[in-house]
DNA sequence: CCTACCGATCGGTAGG
DNA sequence: CCTACCGATCGGTAGG
């Protein structure tokens, strides 16, 4: 029995994963269930034994990665470093997940629109509450001097959409290793582009 | 004559803008003909009195935008300002293209994958014409000592979706103004987060 | 995990 | 610009 489970958990797994990587390719309405189907080697019909439905795979992939980010931010908050560093922790963890996870992140940051009630509100609510934690460590780090006096919030999204452009760079070529490219993310969002 | 070529041209007009609002809202592929035909107030076939095709549609939304970032490129690099400048002038046109077609800018940035051949190809290299070119400005700067040694290639990606993130404040709230939110943006891309 | 199949909906056309 | 309609494809189910 628990050779089953794991068996069944261990499908639902890769299912989902080529369900990740056709998403992105294709986006969630292009994708069909043939599709994901032939990609997995079995019939559509097939799928039904591991998931509910096509929504319930997008569910999946969404959920999964904002509790990722969520979890590092209660991290993030509870400890006591200056604003300006939790922010270029928060920057380095964002990038790292995006070269390590980038269909999903991918996915979730692109196609969530998808979700169905109750899950649609639930996930715009977790987006706007993160983002309202992001913005709140900043105003921080305005408040101590350590960052410059900018609207809080334009500041976020600039942030977490200059790093939703990685997965074109990471589709592109190779010929900046991720080190490099997050450390060159940093400066640029850090210290800006002029040189002083 | 003239008249009916006029209503023609402007009817034609209206249901591009009407499918770009509805391309960004739900998605090119979510959203139906019979969707476009009941924004517009006629039925789904007459519709095609007007457009060959759903894809036209999206050819022509992508391909407008595109044209018009092609021609502030070329009056840039005909320039003889600072690379910097040209860099903040090119991010002040950008923000500026996102607030007044935000609708035709966002669906151009982000449906243009479901164009057909020989669309795609095209406006796939256009794009990475448009970013090397962009990019070669900032390299220029780099060499003349006004910009940080950076890579070239991540910056402009950054700068790009850095800037298409505004839709989603756009919609947000409006509390903050055009105007600071492009002065904000430009003072947080070029001179970074950190105060000196 | 498969064969067989369903109702719904899609983009698009014929003909007026 | 509409009525009427088509072939294709969709997500999903029944039954084994």
């Amino acid at each position: 029995m628990a050779k089953t489970t794991k068996g069944k958990a261990s499908r639902k797994a890769f299912i989902l994963q080529k369900a990740a990587t056709m998403f992105r390719e294709k986006g969630f309405n292009a994708t069909s269930m043939r599709d994901l189907a032939e990609s997995v080697g079995i019939e559509a019909a097939s799928l039904y034994n591991h998931i509910k439905s096509k929504n319930e795979i997008l569910e999946a992939i969404c959920f999964e990665v904002a509790n990722r980010y969520n979890s590092n931010m209660d991290g993030i908050e509870a400890g006591n470093q200056k604003p300006i560093v939790k922010v270029e922790t928060l920057l380095r963890f964002h990038i790292r997940q995006m070269t390590a996870h980038y269909e999903e992140v991918y996915v979730s940051d692109r196609e969530w629109k998808h979700l169905n009630e109750p899950y649609l509100s639930n996930f715009h609510n977790q987006r706007r509450s993160y983002r309202k934690r992001f913005a709140s460590i900043i105003e921080e780090g305005i408040s101590r001097n350590e960052i410059r006096k900018i609207d809080s919030s334009t500041a976020v999204l600039i942030i977490l959409h200059a790093i939703s452009g990685i997965e074109s760079w990471h589709r592109s070529t190779a010929k900046v290793n991720a080190q490099e490219l997050e450390d060159n993310m940093v400066m640029i969002m850090i210290d800006g582009l002029r040189k002083q």
